[in-house]
DNA sequence: TTGAAAGCGCTAACAT
DNA sequence: ATGTTAGCGCTTTCAA
């Protein structure tokens, strides 16, 4: 690869010549500048972005983190925090976790490695956070979902900045919808509790569940990883004992994954059972039946986490606030 | 940042001894590992990557782009690509280009910049890799898409390296496929055709109308970027013209285009109007009606992209050679 | 207008 | 078993 001493080499100048010529800083002769731009793209020139960037101490990338990019929530949710990151003159990189915390452990090493300026996570439970310093645990911003612990060595719990949404009264909402249709045998296919948007979801089912004095079968609760396979035998199962007359899915995968397992059990959707569920997206308009669900802003939540990660990154200090979003109920055909 | 040299303080030893210390390599003192390994362990020590990559020439990395990660088919060959790169031993970074030229070429520059060891690219027909060096070039594989050029200076084509499928071949038998059921006025949505797919699946819908001697309207050939507002908007257009009995659409994504726009003229699809694709993939199995498609062996096509850009990135050439592979067709509801 | 020199944090060949 | 030195390619201060 040509570099810079190349190029200084070519025409007997120095290094620092050249870089200021290509980076268009300070003065040089129109002769030199034109020569040496001329030169510079006729051998296709690059810059070394790992020698600049050790250099700047900085890359100009940030980082996305979700935990599965084949779910369309995950992908709205990365193109639209593009198109900001763009605007704002950022680089994204995605990374996808497949909801495995070591993975994501790794890629909040990146921080520390100086491989991304700043991370957007929608974290599924890692607590890699705990060893990122201030200067970079500021430079993260979660959204979504918080993340587990992030205590320090000394174990103090030290606040981030979280950009997330009204999940308990967004179940609260939800679960009243199907008892308003007259369904109060009502079951739940949650994710991991150890993560707060599922915890969240599930207090919110039974404080609505509570205040209609209705019960709350323990074998109607299932814990699931969030993820599809796992989802489809947990409906499954479900459907195989006493039948609810509702599931509430706590993600889109899972509730097309009850979907499926309650019409392979000959169940018609809506009619036999309902099935409800959080941010449900169809991007391109095919899937049968429409999920009604409660969905996340997803677009405010793109904008303000990377908003926020920029001024992380610009070195105005993140107020470790938590930013709640209101959630907003879209009416399908399945309940 | 903790730093070598702060450990190696710390300890009055050499930068040297710490980093071979902490990357297991040469021999130490039992009890400076020790003591070395726990400190770091400590105050959280993280190497510098961006100085590490820069020294030792590589990153490790390998990026995969693609034009739309909120594509489903794209999505599932990263997670693959994903899978068979975690155990080659190398991360992985994803990059999103959304059908934009300008942006591949952004992309394709990482390689010089030496930001990626290696590229797997599903190019949307960005020229970009002309300006890149034979050694550069060696580590691009290209996948689904052949790019538009890789000529040199001089203007002579270079060969890459290219995984694909049999595009012609594919098309005539989805072709025949609705010949066989009796519907004989077929129109297509085709992707760009500056794109090499979209070109072979268009000459394969020619070659097969041709042999069966039936007709191909100019206008019932249209031409789309391969994404979903564009192919929504062509066929509301083509279904208020002279309605076809079948629409063969280049990818999933056009289909889904379609199948919307169909409906909202009040057609049944199958019965009004067939619908069939390249490339459907249902990852949750929620879509409706099932789509007919021929569609490439995903997974093989990841295995052996990545099987290529590694081999290469560890340095043996690249036989500049198209694998292709074959499609299968998938029965679905629509035609 | 241009150059010399230092240094970002790391690894490795070559001492000792 | 450990240290010295050089250098990856770049930017930037300071000097000429």
């Amino acid at each position: 690869m040509t570099t810079l001493k190349d190029i200084a080499d070519h025409f007997a100048l120095s290094e620092s010549t050249v870089s200021r010529i290509l980076n268009g800083k300070g003065r040089a002769s129109e002769e030199t500048r034109l020569r040496v731009r001329d030169y510079a793209s006729r051998v296709g020139y690059r810059p070394n972005l790992t020698a600049r960037n050790l250099r700047m101490q900085a890359t100009g990338a940030i980082g996305v983190v979700v935990p599965d990019i084949s779910n369309p929530w995950y992908a709205t949710f990365y193109k639209h925090v593009d198109d900001f990151a763009r605007a704002a003159g950022y680089r994204l990189v995605l990374f996808d976790t497949d909801e495995d915390a070591d993975r994501e452990g790794v890629v909040a090493a990146y921080l520390p490695m100086a491989q991304v300026d700043g991370l957007i996570v929608a974290t599924s439970g890692s607590d890699a956070y705990s060893s990122l310093d201030a200067s970079n645990l500021n430079r993260v911003v979660f959204v979504d979902n918080e993340p587990a612990t992030t205590a320090d060595n000394e174990g103090n719990q030290r606040p981030v900045r979280f950009i997330g949404s009204d999940n308990v009264d967004a179940a609260v909402r939800l679960t009243q919808h199907l008892l308003d249709s007259g369904r109060t045998r009502i079951a739940t296919l949650t994710g991991p509790l150890g993560e707060s948007s599922a915890r969240q979801r599930l207090d919110g089912f039974h404080q609505a569940m509570a205040a209609a004095d209705l019960p709350v079968p323990e074998n109607w609760v299932v814990e699931t990883n969030f993820l599809y396979d796992d989802g489809y035998r947990a409906a499954v199962e479900l459907l195989a004992g006493e039948r609810p007359q509702a599931i509430i899915a706590q993600n889109n995968v899972l509730a097309y994954a009850a979907v499926r397992a309650a019409r392979e059990a000959g169940l018609k959707v809506r009619k036999d059972i309902a099935v409800v569920c959080f941010d449900h997206i169809d991007v391109y308009g095919c899937m049968r039946p429409a999920i009604t669900a409660m969905c996340q802003p997803i677009e405010a939540l793109a904008e303000l986490a990377l908003n926020a990660v920029v001024s992380a990154v610009r070195g105005n200090p993140q107020p470790p606030e938590r930013s709640i979003l209101e959630s907003v109920f879209v009416a399908g055909e399945t309940a």
